[in-house]
DNA sequence: AAGAAATGTGAATACTGATTCATATCTCAT
DNA sequence: ATGAGATATGAATCAGTATTCACATTTCTT
């Protein structure tokens, strides 16, 4: 036997290689999303995270890898901290609300890490792909759910998701990207009222 | 005197320049579209192109430069488009949604220039921004005279504009990234409905 | 304390691909 | 029809940087 099953890469096996590891990890998650996948080098990377370059090697096989690795983590932790929070809010609304406020202040949080995701899209579609998949799958079904269950009107859950999406993402991009400074809960307060009210007198 | 004063590139002189510049526009439009920035190399624009690797450089000063032509050249026609689209169009809500079906339709047909788009934010940030800038300010103003008007409830309108802005975006990307078939038209109307109507029933 | 495995080093290698350049060929004003 | 500019060629240059490698050093086991 060489690994396990998925086998990311090459595993630590002492603290110390686990430490070393996550320097890396983190340093990469830095300076990537400061500079860019393209702009950042392995030498830029290992610099950060005060090793050799060589040392890169040893827990990772290449460039692209740690970056799927990071977009990979990256979704599980935005995930986690969006589903802590709409965890028990009673209603598809509330909850949509709760669950946008706590996507607006993640990436507020971590610029660094939208950023990434972003690119991932050029760099590993794959990852891209699957990540926002996961996503839009879990909006469509409690849409679905409150659509049954009579809380919203009926509608094509599964455009409605990318809708949603679409909001948050925008709004998330006009904070990290484009600098605008206003306060998540005003954000959070216009978006909820089109969403749940829309425009219309 | 050199050139002219913005003096985008190296501008050509006779009729048949002009034809070689525009083939190489157009094989890079095509190429980049399909490989995306880093993997497309000179060359293979060239060869697309059907002409010499030295050629290129009569007409773009660098791969950065061309690619930030074809942004703005694709801005453009898109905003151009759309404006068309939208003229005499009465009343801001038909106009929002005749605009969208535009957007879309203008996507569905040329979905490597939205690719470019979205790359841009990497290879060239500042066209990227004014790009956006250039659309939420569009949507602002339609906006705030609707409100004005009362056609619409009042609400921050420049957080509106990301909201429909993303929306938009986000219908797009499914179909041409994700790839996902739904006609123009039914995107069209059930995200008309959210903007118009919200979900609550 | 000794050997083996794990970890760490940084200089050398290897490759890719953007850009340049010396050299044709073409076009148009005269 | 001719010569000066404009355009075209594609092989050579040049730079950057991902990856490898031969050689330390540290840690763990016994």
């Amino acid at each position: 036997m060489e690994g396990e099953a998925g086998a990311a890469s090459k595993e630590p096996k002492t603290a110390r290689g686990e430490a070393t590891r996550r320097a890396i990890l983190d340093a990469a998650e830095k300076v990537i999303g400061r500079l860019g996948y393209s702009e950042a080098s392995i030498g830029s990377i290992t610099r950060e995270a005060g090793v050799a370059q060589g040392t890169f090697y040893i827990y990772f096989k290449s460039k692209d890898e740690i970056f799927s690795e990071l977009v990979r983590e990256m979704g599980r932790s935005l995930r986690h901290r969006i589903s802590d929070a709409t965890a028990d809010i009673p209603g598809r609304l509330n909850a949509e609300r709760e669950g946008l406020r706590a996507f607006l202040a993640f990436v507020a949080e971590h610029p660094e890490l939208y950023r990434i995701v972003q690119e991932a899209q050029f760099v590993d579609p794959e990852a891209y792909r699957a990540y926002f998949r996961a996503f839009a799958e879990g909006y469509r079904q409690g849409l679905a759910a409150a659509a049954a269950s009579g809380e919203i009107r009926p509608g094509d859950a599964e455009i409605r998701a990318w809708i949603l999406m679409g909001i948050a993402r925008s709004l998330g991009e006009r904070a990290v990207v484009f600098g605008h400074q206003t306060p998540v809960d005003e954000l959070v307060e216009t978006a909820h009222d089109l969403i749940v009210n829309g425009l219309k007198r």
